[in-house]
DNA sequence: CCATTTTGTTCAAATTTTTCGAACATGAAG
DNA sequence: CTTCATGTTCGAAAAATTTGAACAAAATGG
């Protein structure tokens, strides 16, 4: 058996295609163009099919080197597991743990988490990554990450994972807006159909996968949509538009006067369940450890 | 981003594990032990995991290593798949045909023409969509779509395409109610201004980028929207609406009496031109192989 | 449209990686 | 205890990849 194919040239294939031409993609990789330009010709001979247009000269890549683009990544990101498999079959330690964050977690709680954790298994990398909304799971499900903070409640169909309610199951939302919006001066409670003429701020849910959803939008509503809650939180200060933000995240700005909260019609907040969750395959030292750590009746406050 | 494994030497970690030793290996790979003993030492390096156990003088693998062959097999066939594929594309194959299904069509004589198709191009994956009226050339504009079965008979503007009449060119139409509806028992031909009365039913044409249509609507008539001919057919039967079906979707309900025909004033049916259409540009050897097969005298006959 | 920059390629030399062959040590088998 | 096969080590040889400079074609920007 032999293989034309090389991972190492996969790799220079897809720094090529993300870059855009040979010369970025030999920046990126810390090579000279010529290596770059090496690698792919022995790709193709060995291949004996040509994957890049010379009619121009440009990177364009022919059908059969788009083809080959997209299964590389999937090869590549599948010898990644394997190599990260391997290393926690070894030692019994993940070599990383990748951690979704969502967004209405205080990132100050989650650095002192990355340190008790740290002190117990220093050789295990973390990396954090803020997903919004079902992104999380989203996360989960699609291998980015192997643990979420901050879930939402409702888990995406199909199994495999398992999941636990923070020790303060819920964030309480409030309406908050700029003092000097139009709304400020309205009579509470805000009806429905007021708040209806104003644009709202609505956080982009950052699944890729799963179905997108929104919460808390009036049918009707103009939108601006950012991409985490501290632009949202922004957007609201600005004026730019209305919505609700959680308590702890805005308690400054509610002091110092930036914003100010409403009572609706709805109620003056909304609760939002929330979850860690993880998948039930392949539980390594560091997992467990953070599922005990987590999980537990002395575990640590988020909001407080 | 960097890869500890090497397919090669995933190769030779199979031809141990396959071969028993070392130097079987070495044999079976036409090259000497030393050689082997390096790959190994070397990807266990890269790796930080021991895969084999020194303890006793032959191979023994490790728990880890055990893993890495199992995973790393997978990963050889994974590789090999890829590389034929690529291969076929290079050839002129396509990866993948979407097929644009006019709702019209009936889906059972698709997924029968996708077995054909199979036969020949096993690899080529097919992907079906079903599109309403003029949404068929929309998907071919967009570039939603390769090809379009069942296409209405005139072309959008600008060119670009091709296209061949349905073996049968046409589907007729018959105007189809329920027994239950107030027209059921109007004196035929039933008067347009009758019709106009009573809420039609139809089928919203699922173009995205052209200039949606719609056909059977006399103006003035309330209207029901819904996105294909199955639920347009429900809800005639429901007697929620009236209009215009394709027979051979309802010759089972005319059967049965859940739905009836009539003739109306402007004659028993409507009689619609059908085609098959493709962009000329980038022609496969599947596309090639649905053309040939399609427009021909034998061609397979859709409404029979 | 032309000047300028960028891009991909080629080539020989330098460097790194891999293979080879022989010598060696050690566990397994009789 | 001998014999055999196995995995390892090491210096030398071969093969591969990388480098840097020179070049031509193409894209870019007035």
């Amino acid at each position: 058996m032999k293989t034309a194919i090389t991972l190492d040239a996969l790799i220079v294939l897809d720094a090529i295609a993300q870059r855009g031409s040979f010369a970025a993609a030999a920046k990126a990789l810390h090579r000279v163009p010529s290596s770059i330009t090496y690698a792919i010709s022995k790709l193709e001979q060995s291949l004996e099919v040509n994957l890049f247009d010379r009619k121009g000269h440009k990177a364009h890549l022919t059908p059969a080197g788009e083809a080959l683009l997209q299964e590389g990544r999937n090869l590549l990101q599948l010898t990644d597991h394997v190599e990260r498999n391997i290393k926690r079959i070894a030692t019994g330690w993940e070599a990383e743990i990748r951690i979704a964050v969502g967004d209405v977690i205080p990132y100050d709680k989650v650095l002192q988490l990355c340190d008790d954790f740290y002190q117990v298994a220093p050789e295990t990398h973390l990396s954090l990554t803020t997903e919004v909304l079902g992104g999380a799971w989203d996360a989960l499900a699609s291998g980015r990450a192997d643990f979420a903070i901050g879930a939402p409640g409702d888990s995406p169909p199909g199994g495999g994972y398992a999941s636990h309610p923070l020790k303060e199951p819920s964030v309480d939302f409030v309406f908050a807006i700029s003092p000097q919006h139009p709304l400020a001066s309205a009579k509470e409670p805000i009806a429905n159909n007021l708040i209806r003429q104003h644009r709202a701020v609505a956080a982009a849910d950052s699944s890729r996968l799963l179905q997108p959803r929104t919460v808390g939008l009036l049918s009707g509503q103009s939108v601006l949509t950012v991409p985490d809650l501290s632009v949202k939180r922004l957007a609201h200060i600005k004026g730019l538009g209305i919505g609700y933000l959680p308590l702890h995240l805005i308690e400054q700005d509610l002091a110092e006067g930036t914003l100010v909260t409403k009572i609706t019609e709805d109620g003056a907040n909304h609760s939002h369940g929330l979850y860690y969750a993880w998948q039930t395959k392949h539980l390594g030292n560091g997992m467990t450890w953070l599922i005990n750590h987590l999980c537990h009746e002395e575990a640590m406050n988020w909001f407080s």
